[in-house]
DNA sequence: GATTGGATCCTAGCACTGCTAGACAACCAA
DNA sequence: TTGGTTGTCTAGCAGTGCTAGGATCCAATC
């Protein structure tokens, strides 16, 4: 019985360490040097030990996505609740949402970019999901101004936000002009 | 002399034929299913020829992304021009833009998700991305709005538009309410 | 304490990928 | 007709995700 017990937490164990090495080694090289025998090799086991934990490369990219996304609400709501007046906690939202695709690109890519196989915009979307986007509603729902679903001008100042993310991060935009072009997005789309 | 002049025709032929075949192929089945031997055997050549053509698959890519931004320039500007009234012109700008990477999901990718191996935001940026960026900034710029540079506010609602594109086609929002996202777009952000 | 059954893990290999070296054939100028 | 260049293809490399089958170890049973 106690044996059991600990090769379950052994196990629960081991399939962390596979996703936070993916996660590291994305981060450190890009999601196109997870490849799974380097996965092995850094978890110190052989390759089909992976598919023991997960279906496929994919899930663990899924993974990855789902703590992210954890990660994130927990950081949207920590810089949301620390700003007064509905302003500076949606100027604060911006900032920690754009901060947090800069400091973590390939768990936002995971998120967002990749095919994790994850669900979304569905019932059956995972819980981390659903809780990150409303960490966002919870801030951006009271600015959303008068005859304005609060759902709906969520999905679309988070379309903006990931719109600046992804642009910035490939190329597209010059990454000086940041914090202007977060301060337009505020003023006019938030109705304080 | 002659002959020189009917090779030369004929290789440029082929090449907008690998063009042509490679984004037919990734709209058909996605860009995974197109493979340099998958290519190769469409056009009816060995796989090294697309390597006398272009430096490898990322290039291939680029210039189906070029291609692109040459039609979605066209495709906005034909919407505006159309238009009259500032707002109205955005309004058209805006459907053109979501229309063009709802129709040309691949293409799309090519220009903004995938590695076209392109330069962005820089003085050696090939000229159709130039302009399709100049497109944009036709229209955009004249509702920037006071004391707003018309380039920044350009950025910031193709930004929006983006989001909106990508969010949508990943099955991260959901494609019913496009339609009152975009008017809540153009009539925050758009100061007419 | 020896034996057996089952879980656990690894080696080896499949079909595929992008890409390239070197052999071969077709063509044109002399 | 010859010689050389140009163009193309066959064959192969190293790498990918993923899996079948065999080896090993360990807990429960006799």
């Amino acid at each position: 019985m106690s044996v059991q017990e600990r090769k379950r937490r052994e196990r629960a164990e081991r399939e962390r360490l596979i996703v936070a090495t993916a996660r590291e080694l994305a981060e450190q090289q890009g999601w196109d040097a997870v490849t799974t025998r380097r996965l092995a090799e850094r978890i110190e086991y052989s390759q089909p030990v992976l598919y023991s934990h997960f279906r496929g490369k994919r899930e663990i990219i899924g993974a990855v996505a789902l703590e992210g996304a954890a990660e994130m609400a927990a950081a949207v709501r920590a810089a949301t609740s620390a700003a007064d007046g509905p302003r500076e906690r949606v100027a604060a939202l911006a900032h920690a949402y754009l901060g947090f695709a800069a400091r973590n690109p390939a768990v936002y890519d995971a998120m967002f970019q990749l095919d994790g196989g994850l669900a979304f915009a569905d019932e059956d979307t995972p819980q981390p999901l659903k809780d990150a986007f409303a960490a966002l509603l919870e801030s951006l729902g009271e600015v959303a101004g008068d005859g304005v679903h609060p759902g709906l001008f969520t999905e679309v100042f988070w379309a903006a936000l990931h719109g600046l993310a992804t642009l910035t991060r490939a190329g597209r935009l010059p990454p000086e002009d940041t914090e202007s072009r977060v301060e337009l997005l505020v003023d006019r789309l938030a109705k304080v």
